[in-house]
DNA sequence: CGGCCGCTTGACCTGTGTCAAGGGATGTGG
DNA sequence: CCACATCCCTTGACACAGGTCAAGCGGCCG
């Protein structure tokens, strides 16, 4: 199975690690990957396994986790398309990762993009630079876990999700559909569901947001999101 | 003054960016690196600041932090001998930099950086390494900061100075000299100083830690110590 | 000696957690 | 096509961990 990938056709050529590499290189490339496609809810990494594996998310949305023995569980992050996962590792990974809809992976063994790297130093590069952004995220992140209201939490992660959606061009009206349930939220913002859930019954209540089918969400003032979420509400 | 330090002689030769060099690549970085000396409680990096420079730091200890604009704060990290300071970095400084106690500083300018990185592929290799690490230690504090309570908290903080001063070889029983104050551990931990205090009076009830001069720590059983931080209490 | 700073402790308060109930959507088997 | 179960979400009542406010102590320094 290993080599009958064709990455030059990917759809994410030129997003994550991929966009490292010329199109001759990427011919390399392809017969160290595999595509896989992962079905909802399913885990594909289990916290404190062997690493063997790092992966390019090329469609849909992962979690990333830690857990404490008795269950609580922490949201690290939610990756989407064209991200790359397995850095924050050493012989076994840190962290669990879970799809939460749908998923395709490009997989890579760990020895083969090691070699890889040798060859083609554009491609450490590459995943320095996605480390420092990682870096970034997980800072802000201590930020809310540490010393935000739950108020904030929420505004700040509707308005992250628009980041990855939009990227820097926001929309001063906005709309986005989550594909996590109100669990994965609380998980990733620090709290239970319950007070997630009576957030977004005041966010509704305060025109901020207006609340389709559950998942959808209308943003009707994005600057206002934004500096909730930022502390100065 | 740039130029004329003697990275060869160092005091952290073997830690940090610089074990990455041979002795005589390290003669070209030593014309791309000045040292520098902070004094204690200044800080050197203004969160949002232009980014000009990257630190290794040679001496002391560093605090990192985040604030929101009422003055909350979060400490993301104390960050000793040998560690590199700046991956998180854009133009613009993601986070401030606050020396703790009195600090040496190997200071390079990014493009210079830049340049050397080029020359020598093993720098960012190591950097990577570097930033791998931060990554998972980003992670472990999401999780304390979301999901683990107070005591839990104090625990995994005093667990984690012990790895800090010992590495992989801590000993049974152990001291620690905590540079910080309690404000520093209570905007690390996302706590109140109150808390944190209240947490150490009851770590010591509970003769889990002996409290000296206030910043002399001892440990009488770091197997139950590390057992509470990581939720095993 | 006086002022400041860091730390501790007490009394009280509140934001968020816990527990419990119920509703809507979706899926399944009879 | 209709029970029925399951899952996800919401809301209410109450509890509690940790925050807030206040007081006091000891060490350090000018």
């Amino acid at each position: 199975m290993e080599g009958c990938t064709n990455c030059a056709a990917c759809e994410v050529r030129g997003h994550g690690v991929c966009s490292a590499l010329a199109d001759k290189e990427l011919e390399r490339l392809s017969r160290a990957a595999v595509k896989v496609t992962v079905p909802a809810g399913h885990m594909f990494i289990e916290e404190g396994s062997d690493a063997h594996d790092f992966f390019n998310v090329t469609g849909g949305t992962v979690k990333l986790f830690k857990s404490l023995p008795d269950g609580r569980r922490q949201i690290t992050g939610f990756v989407g398309v064209g991200h790359f996962l397995g850095l924050a590792v050493s012989d076994h990974y840190a962290f669990g990762a879970e799809s939460v809809e749908q998923v395709q992976l490009c997989r890579f063994s760990r020895t083969k993009l090691e070699t890889l790297m040798e060859e083609f130093p554009s491609i450490e590069r590459r995943l320095l630079a996605e480390a420092a952004n990682e870096l970034v995220a997980a800072q802000d992140q201590m930020l809310l876990l540490g010393r935000k209201t739950a108020h904030e939490r929420v505004a700040s992660f509707l308005y992250g999700r628009l980041v990855e959606k939009y990227g820097e061009h926001i929309p001063p009206v906005a709309d986005i559909l989550l594909p996590m349930t109100r669990a994965d939220i609380a998980d990733f913002l620090g709290l239970t569901v319950e007070t997630v859930s009576r957030t977004f019954s005041r966010l509704r209540r305060e025109h901020l947001i207006g609340v389709g089918a559950g998942q959808d969400i209308h943003i009707p003032s994005v600057s206002r999101l934004e500096a909730i979420g930022s502390g100065d509400g």
